[in-house]
DNA sequence: CACTAAAAGTTAATCGTTTTCAATAGGCAA
DNA sequence: TTGCCTATTGAAAACGATTAACTTTTAGTG
């Protein structure tokens, strides 16, 4: 029924051995054993099996990219980096997501544990940090735009406090006083810095924090309009707002465009992660834009180092990111 | 180094036929040898190679779905119905893109040839209609969204003809006389079938079709602004204009917006796909939504049917798809 | 022509499972 | 005691490749 490599060689007259060398483009056959064997793969349309040449080598080429799903539009740009990097080296990416269950997360890598990839990358960890340290100890298992406390594995991601930071500094550096701050109810590691930058930023300015101003909602548009009406309806309305998502961003600002208020002037919003709707919205949204190209680039040259090495480098590596600015802020055009 | 079955057979003072019994729990072991290697398995932290397993069985319970980039927000939802329908049956999907590349699509499916998967959807295929149709003889392969003439694969899709007639039908119900199209040079099968349905409805009521009012561009939101402006800049304008993805439409109503068009009076907005950001933009837009679920649902229980029987369907499915009118078509509020 | 080294090709072991088939042990009836 | 049946078990043969080790052929040298 399926071709194997030994029809391959009975086809070709020659033995398996000189069918995988020919395959394999290794030295040592000569020519005319190269034009029989190419020329029974090709009549015979075979292709061999890789589950039998993985398991010889004990290598699949193959990396697990680990989201939670494709919904999040950044993503695309993180597993283009990936992608090119690992294709450099004759890697695949292939991509799984875990749905936000950690249960699922874990049957996921368990193509890892059992060798069905080479390594994976985590983008949305739901697990606890413990249990991915011990499994990174083990495994090729790297993280890639999230972070997480006291965790040793590779990791690539930004400085998200300093990003939460910059943000509102910026919006300080406007002479706005009460900022408010739309983030998640549920916590991931980078909200949660961001958030941290947010409240550091206020403190240098000699701010004391309202936590009225602090909303906890969700990651999608609708939360972002329901934080803003909450801010919006304090006795004392904020003047600014900035969000952990530009998702959230444009959330609030269709509430505040609906709501007579001037954005970009009666009140400054800030996004982040620079979502392609974040300049097709108008006003167009400032934000904090992350490095996503390279961070899928880093983590998986990271990773294939460490797959080849020896030595496992468990280091966290923070990209910088950069403020863009425009209408939402009262700048640009 | 590494833990296999007869690590833990020795450690459990079994052969590795009883290990394996007793991990895919077979009937026909004592309960002691269960406990014994339930134990050894725990105290080794041993996990099974799935490249060993799966090359005996010939089998590896994992579906690859092929799309050209994860940037496409829509799929997101098709991806759910596909992983939701595997799950149920025990399988897994994973994802891999092809970034428009024919070349590396074909090397994607070296995955399907080589057996490391038991089965692959193309979303988006840039190959033509008579490779496909051949490899779909040979391998289990679907389609899913997109069609190919000619192509005798089995194929979950919509009625791509028939929902650009009745979108541009309903603009004609309006009163509308000059519709304008906005379409992708580069040519799916989807957007020709639209292209197709929005010149039958003209013809059925009887208007004369008017080659300068089709656009032909790119996918993205820029794309959508150029083409507004290049039929707002005719003698002749539109009064209503429907495109083959929101993606498009919202970047032509971007043009209209800041051009003081009245959006929903002066000119209709029609849009294709529902994506999650057309009832986000102001003003809504009204959109062609398709089954995105339930097509990646159906297409993964019908390609594991394949793949369990030996009678292959390769017929080609349509659900039914609907109109949803918001206020880019002065409907909705 | 004899001898040697390099090149080409073959055989068989190996990777880690599952699974067939045969063997063993124990229980029970005669 | 003997024979038969059933429930567990283990040994060994797959699965399809790669590759180490070995043998044969070819070519080159004095």
């Amino acid at each position: 029924m399926n071709i194997t490599i030994k029809d391959v060689a009975k086809a070709a007259n020659v033995s398996v051995a000189t069918v995988s060398r020919v395959l394999n483009k290794k030295t040592n056959v000569s020519d005319e054993a190269v034009q029989a064997v190419n020329k029974a793969v090709e009549e015979l349309g075979y292709s061999p099996n890789f589950l039998g040449r993985d398991l010889r080598k004990s290598e699949t080429k193959r990396i697990l990219a680990i989201i939670a799903s494709t919904e999040q539009s950044f993503y695309s740009e993180v597993l283009r980096g990936m992608q090119d990097a690992a294709y450099l080296q004759g890697y695949d990416v292939l991509i799984a997501t875990t749905r936000d269950d950690p249960e699922h997360e874990m049957h996921l890598l368990g193509m890892l544990f059992s060798k069905a990839v080479d390594g994976a990358v985590l983008l949305a960890p739901k697990l606890d940090s413990h249990t991915i340290s011990e499994l990174a100890k083990k495994y090729q298992l790297a993280m890639c735009l999230e972070r997480l406390e006291d965790c040793e594995i590779l990791c690539v991601t930004i400085d998200n406090e300093r990003a939460g930071y910059d943000a509102t500094n910026y919006l300080l550096g406007k002479g706005r006083r009460r900022i408010g701050l739309l983030t998640t109810e549920i916590r991931s590691q980078s909200s949660v810095d961001r958030e941290n930058g947010y409240k550091r930023a206020l403190k240098d300015a000699g701010i004391p924090l309202d936590e009225s101003l602090i909303y906890y909602g969700d990651y999608d548009v609708e939360s972002g309009t329901k934080g803003c009406e909450a801010l919006m309806k304090l006795a004392n309305k904020p003047d600014a707002i900035f969000s952990i998502s530009d998702t959230i961003s444009i959330g609030a600002m269709t509430y505040a465009l609906s709501h007579g208020i001037a954005v970009g002037k009666d009140v400054l919003f800030f996004g982040f992660d620079n979502i392609a709707y974040s300049h097709m919205f108008i006003p167009h949204l400032s934000t904090v834009e992350q490095p996503c190209y390279l961070q899928g680039k880093a983590v998986i040259e990271k990773l294939i180092n460490n797959i080849k090495s020896d030595v496992k480098d468990t280091n966290t590596y923070k990209l910088p990111h950069r403020l863009i600015l425009r209408e939402s802020t009262g700048d640009g055009s």
